[in-house]
DNA sequence: GACCGTAATGTTATAATATTACATATCATA
DNA sequence: TATGATATGTAATATTATAACATTACGGTC
């Protein structure tokens, strides 16, 4: 299999599917319970499905929440960097895809002598909904 | 206590001071191991004294690392936002300290109608004496 | 098709990280 | 000295993630 193939083995459409069709990010362990009917029964072929979605860029992982969320963007340069906005009122989180924060964080890390290779940025605060019902 | 004060309890100073000796990040149960000789038992004193020093803006979490860092910078917004450079092959991590970080954040988030409070950068790459190295 | 190497799978056990629940103690201050 | 808020101690448990090992599937190529 070549890493920009679609060709995705059970487990991990499997896994793919569940995180497209939700409307929140998913937990591991939460994924596990929700598929255990298709043949999945372990929390390692989860773990193990989402490495791999998450190297070929199909899923982020949203480190603060130890959560997992389906990119919905085509060929964007998710595979390495991410960039979050997470409602703290109702965990509603929307991928910021804004193509300029990787050369800007570039940049910045160059300041220090550091040489980038990725970024992951989460952003908290309020969704609009959750700002209108206030 | 007032939340500006440094009047650390004897857990918190304990952990603090555990923090700000390392060079590197530390992991919860490291620190606990660390200190268990001075009257810290269990792993629920060592995430209490973090949650503490964590509000006050004394230490930080690497969300994607689970570790804890001491803030080395008075008086810096850090208190709700961060941003690390993390070096993939030694591991160390350094606090970036950009103000402008934060209002540039907090614009691109107004462009989704999503209303800042804080935010947290992680920037994975090289650092320059591993750079160097190679 | 037979062979080979790589990747994926299945399974059990366990490690690593973090929180709940509840009883008690400390401390500022009214 | 009574009160309320904050911190502590302790045991148990929940949550998140990986190690170890045996086996199977799959793609390329000879």
């Amino acid at each position: 299999m070549t890493l920009e193939s679609s060709n995705l083995t059970k487990n991990q459409q499997t896994v793919l599917n569940i995180l497209e069709k939700s409307t929140e990010p998913l937990k591991a362990y939460a994924i596990l319970f929700d598929i255990q009917k298709k043949g999945i029964k372990s929390p390692l072929q989860v773990y193990r499905a989402l490495d791999k979605l998450i190297e070929i860029g199909k899923v982020h992982k949203i480190e603060s929440r130890n959560s997992y969320i389906a990119c919905k963007h085509e060929g964007c340069n998710a595979k390495t960097s991410t960039a979050f906005l997470i409602c703290e009122k109702c965990d509603n989180v929307t991928e910021l895809k804004r193509n300029n924060l990787l050369s800007y964080f570039s940049k910045q890390a160059e300041k220090d002598n550091f040489q980038y290779r990725k970024h992951n940025l989460e952003i908290y605060g309020l969704c609009n909904n959750c700002k209108l019902k206030n």
